[in-house]
DNA sequence: GTCCAGGGCCTAC
DNA sequence: GTAGGCCATGGA
């Protein structure tokens, strides 16, 4: 089966199973932004905690995160852990924000997603995963977002070896999917959900997976 | 007490 | 180029 084909059904089967995700709850781009780096490396319960705080003390806005200290910001953050590399991370980054679109993210949205990305990724502690998030979820950019969960069941369904690089996860998907952002958004979502729930995660073997026969993690071969 | 979570950077080899 | 250590908290 053609890779194009085996990723549209995977869509399709995660669709069917889990429904709507409507992931990444949020009421405004700096906040999908800043929740893009405090939930780095952790849970999105706690990074989701770090947020509360932050907006108890601020109102998201770029200006109201730039008026705080780096003392200040390392407190109301902690809970998301690696406080310090985050508060420096987010600092760095209200200073793009600032500095190339003038705080404006209607304008920062007009530019070229790859050109995005590069600024992105200049800042220090914004990653190729992070800086894909910010563009899929903040800015609606159609690009991928190649997370841990991804990677392990692309690799274990075999549709690519496990020390594929970054831009072979993304080229698999990008290339094989029609270039909708909520298509993108959705998917993702959706991996992340069937990782979290599924044999990849409880269960050493997989017998009832929603992926159906196109799932073999856990299962013998047929010797046909 | 141990392991892992919606990462990324740095260093040594 | 890449494996391993490190950053840090919170929950299971």
């Amino acid at each position: 089966m053609k890779n194009q084909k085996k990723i549209e059904q995977i869509f399709e089967l995660l669709f069917q199973y889990y429904g709507d995700q409507f992931w990444w709850p949020a009421k405004s781009t700096s906040e999908i932004f800043l929740g893009a780096i405090l939930t780095q490396g952790t849970t999105w319960k706690n990074a989701e905690k770090a947020l509360s705080k932050l907006s108890q003390n601020s109102d998201l806005s770029i200006e109201s995160i730039d008026n705080m200290t780096i003392t200040f910001l390392e407190e109301i953050i902690r809970s998301s852990g690696y406080f310090r590399a985050k508060a420096r991370t987010i600092k760095q980054f209200i200073e793009l924000i600032k500095n190339l679109y003038d705080s404006d993210f209607d304008y920062m949205q007009s530019f070229k997603t790859e050109l995005l990305r590069l600024h992105l990724l200049s800042v220090k502690g914004i990653g190729e995963e992070t800086a894909d998030a910010m563009l899929l979820y903040g800015l609606n950019k159609p690009t991928f977002v190649i997370d841990n969960f991804t990677v392990r069941i692309i690799s274990r369904m075999g549709l690519l070896s496990n020390n594929s690089n970054y831009n072979d996860f993304q080229r698999l998907f990008t290339q094989n999917l029609a270039q909708v952002t909520t298509t993108f958004q959705q998917f993702h979502a959706l991996l992340v959900k069937h990782a979290q729930t599924s044999c990849l995660k409880t269960k050493p073997k997989c017998r009832n997976c929603c992926l159906k026969n196109l799932c073999t993690f856990g299962r013998k071969k047929n010797k046909s």
